[in-house]
DNA sequence: TATTGTTATACTCTATAACTATA
DNA sequence: TATAGTTATAGAGTATAACAATA
């Protein structure tokens, strides 16, 4: 059974514009469900932290470094998939929060060594609660198991671990 | 069995960094890897067509018009779901391409009806066989009914039929 | 020579607000 | 008043290229 060979939609367009919508074969595109579902389930979410909003990308970065703390720059850049430049402007915004602070590396005086704060972890924790609670929104009406699958076919297909 | 209760990472962070990376909650987490596999997955994917290259959204204009030809451009815009003044760039570099044509509306002389040219359904055409190309890409390795799983997870996690 | 972190710059995508023509 | 399309503008996120300091 595939996912869809005969449309989704029941109705064409009327001429005033008011009928069903046609979606042809994007209904049967895996790619498209994923941006779909990836831009609406991004879309408005930003976690109130301090008086100013901290993005996925930010908690990503302080779990990252809760966990590896004096982590390097360069490592951090790559181990999140990203330019080591495009890191710099969210690197300083958590620094001006006071969330993490940068060290010289005694061993390579090039490198930085970064870690999370105590207030840091503070907030952390607050994001994650945030991020559960985003968790069961999106994957609410799933059961244990089909958010296990879920889960594990987008890990395939992106290769995370592969 | 959970997608990850247990790190999915073996080793720390060498002092010298040269150790694996912890990654914490964030591989259990689903909207994490819903967003990394969309954003690896688009990454670098643009179509090339004509000396220019066009994206998913163009794509999913070009199949939408294709389908539902003299729709408008709000009732586009909505059914891409996005504001109408987003759309306004993608439509006008569409249309200085030939690949559609804007008349005004009869019946409303505020809208415009929109349809795909006939070189817009050759170029489409073109785009359906990268597309399916892309989509035979990224579930290399999943079974067809995986595949239809994926699809059905991701589209009720967006609630885009619901 | 190569690498680390940084800056300058630019590009893509999208949003808000204000405008015009029309309803 | 309200709506359709457009314009101007701004913001987030990311990339490339070049630079200084260090390896």
């Amino acid at each position: 059974m595939s996912a869809s060979q005969a449309p989704h939609d029941a109705d064409a367009l009327d001429s005033d514009g008011k009928g069903a919508m046609r979606m042809g074969v994007l209904p049967t595109l895996v790619g498209r469900q994923l941006r779909i579902a990836y831009l609406r389930t991004f879309k408005d979410f930003s976690m109130e932290v301090e008086g100013t909003s901290l993005s996925p990308g930010s908690f990503e970065i302080l779990e990252l470094l809760s966990c590896n703390p004096g982590l390097s720059h360069s490592r951090l850049a790559s181990a999140i998939g990203l330019e080591k430049s495009s890191l710099v402007p969210a690197i300083v915004r958590l620094e001006e929060m006071a969330l993490v602070k940068r060290k010289q590396s005694a061993t390579d005086k090039r490198s930085n060594e970064l870690r999370i704060t105590p207030k840091g972890e503070r907030v952390l924790a607050q994001l994650r609660s945030y991020v559960v609670q985003r968790e069961t929104e999106i994957t609410a009406g799933m059961t244990r198991a089909e958010v296990d699958t879920l889960n594990r076919l987008l890990t395939r297909m992106a290769g995370i671990n592969g």
